[in-house]
DNA sequence: TTGCTATTTAAGTAAATACTAAAATAATGT
DNA sequence: ACATTATTTTAGTATTTACTTAAATAGCAA
């Protein structure tokens, strides 16, 4: 294996052109995931989809009395995950009850394993 | 189990208690997955990720020929994520070759399964 | 019908983000 | 010492984001 420096002078054409290759044939799965990670990606989201995960459901008015948030915050919040397909609502009355959806609950899942496995790196001072 | 509706009214202050405790214990986890997740959550970003993981490492340069980026744009993604631990860099001569850091491969392991699992859930027309 | 409750939507704003272009650093070869 | 190469850093900008406030929608109950 060459050892690569840079474009026009030294560079491996061959591994950029598989990297080219690899990354267009993945080019879906790569944006979508990018979609679900960037919803995830943002903490106050994460911990409404934890909270989720972990009370089957929950409505606005619970979310915003746990986390201390404006109603409007949260339903915009979810609003996000909706359209990004992580969760979906049901009716009773006149509240809205939000839950996970199974579409991304694989992925979910993963995530929410970190977050409670006890000897999990997120713990330690890395930094 | 009682049918919560909302705040002052119907809410059920035992459920909510209870979220509030458990979101206030995995605080430090949920904000630095967050934090990950975020990073990740570009698809620039997970990528360069993806293909590092890929080919072991990479130099700025390639990255950038890879994905038709600016040199200078590409610089900034890894900063970003050298910042957030997730890679660190070998200097050899003028060229700089980044690589993926061990603190959060684990995680990022499970990203990159999911892009390469040939059945992905991402792959399906969910909308 | 009037008012209350739960929620969404719209409008506005401050801050963050991703990028471009240009200048600064630093190693290499002449 | 000078030019070239690889990269970072700085400054500027357009876009997106998260939030606040206020108004709109809709069910329920008197």
């Amino acid at each position: 294996m060459n050892k690569q420096v840079c474009i026009r002078a030294l560079a491996d054409l061959r591994q950029i052109n598989h990297c080219k290759n690899k990354i267009a044939s993945k080019e879906k799965s790569l944006s979508k995931l990018s979609l679900v990670l960037g919803l995830a990606g943002n903490e106050v989201r994460l911990i409404i989809l934890y909270l989720l995960n972990e009370e089957n459901e929950l409505c606005v008015c619970d979310l915003s009395d746990i986390l201390n948030m404006n109603v409007s915050a949260i339903s915009q919040h979810l609003r996000k995950l909706k359209d990004g397909n992580l969760v979906d609502v049901r009716k009773d009355g006149q509240t809205y009850f939000y839950f996970i959806k199974n579409d991304f609950l694989q992925i979910l899942e993963s995530f929410f394993n970190i977050i409670n496995s006890e000897s999990n790196i997120l713990k330690t001072e890395i930094v």
